[in-house]
DNA sequence: TATAAATTTATACTTTGTCAATATTTATAT
DNA sequence: ATATAAATATTGACAAAGTATAAATTTATA
């Protein structure tokens, strides 16, 4: 069994229990949920979290690269972070998939005078079965 | 001159007045603004736009590959399109720069049974000007 | 000109996220 | 163990970003 505390202590992070919360749902729900939805399923189990708390938490954990932050066309997702992998978005379902096909990394902490701390593909389309559904009838 | 009315008729788009703005606002200012910066910036020249029409009509040009949508941690912002280029996102400042480097391409059409419309580099960090302010102090 | 189709407006609403003040919990020193 | 300080969490208000819908206006077509 994973430690979320341990995780955590690793990165200085005092291990609350909103903290831990927060990370195991993040583990055990690989859907890339939004804060909003990470909130909301806390909380029905949890009644007490609030959603400030799930906001600042989300921050802390990706500020310190436990979870990524997944950017969308529309809200920001959030996932546990394991191993390196890039994201599909549809834009007809809005999930978010992943993608573990290789891809050209762009390892790079400089560009053009500006300091990098994270690059992301943003691959957005029409997933397999938004694309079954309609018969490809998309334009 | 740049003939917005060609641009949109060529897209079979009916260049109306509203469409021809918000495309000439975008050449104009290549700032990258936000859908509603654009919205606000129209309206006090033209006092009767509304923000749907603005929305509908930056959906109608990204969707007609007239205009880029870029993708943010936080709003989208929107480019005109000209040549290829990449975005750098500063989470201090919020400005989006164009990234002129050659990064390595990736041009897909499908990734793993999903049709792919668009693929963004999102490079995140701070920026030239940020760093420079607080002497790289940032962490 | 009448009708239909497309576009725009206005407004209300939802979602997403932030902020600030207060309250609670936890850690530290006495 | 208790007082104090520091760190966290809660609440609620707020702001920004974007969507939906119905009504009004404009444009195209018969």
């Amino acid at each position: 069994m994973k430690s979320y505390m341990q995780i955590l202590r690793k990165k200085n992070i005092k291990p609350t229990i909103h903290r831990i919360k927060v990370l195991e749902y993040l583990d055990k729900n690989r859907v890339h949920p939004s804060a909003d939805e990470i909130y909301k399923s806390i909380k029905e189990y949890f009644p007490t979290i609030s959603r400030a708390t799930v906001y600042n938490t989300l921050n802390l954990l990706s500020e310190n690269k436990i979870v990524e932050e997944i950017i969308t066309p529309d809200a920001l997702r959030y996932d546990f972070v394991e191993k390196q992998h890039h994201h599909f978005y549809c834009t007809e379902c809005r999930k978010v998939y992943d993608i573990h096909a290789e891809l050209p990394e762009l390892e790079i902490d400089e560009v053009e005078g500006h300091k990098v701390m994270s690059v992301q593909y943003c691959i957005v389309g029409i997933c397999k079965e938004c694309l079954e559904k309609t018969g490809g009838g998309f334009k």
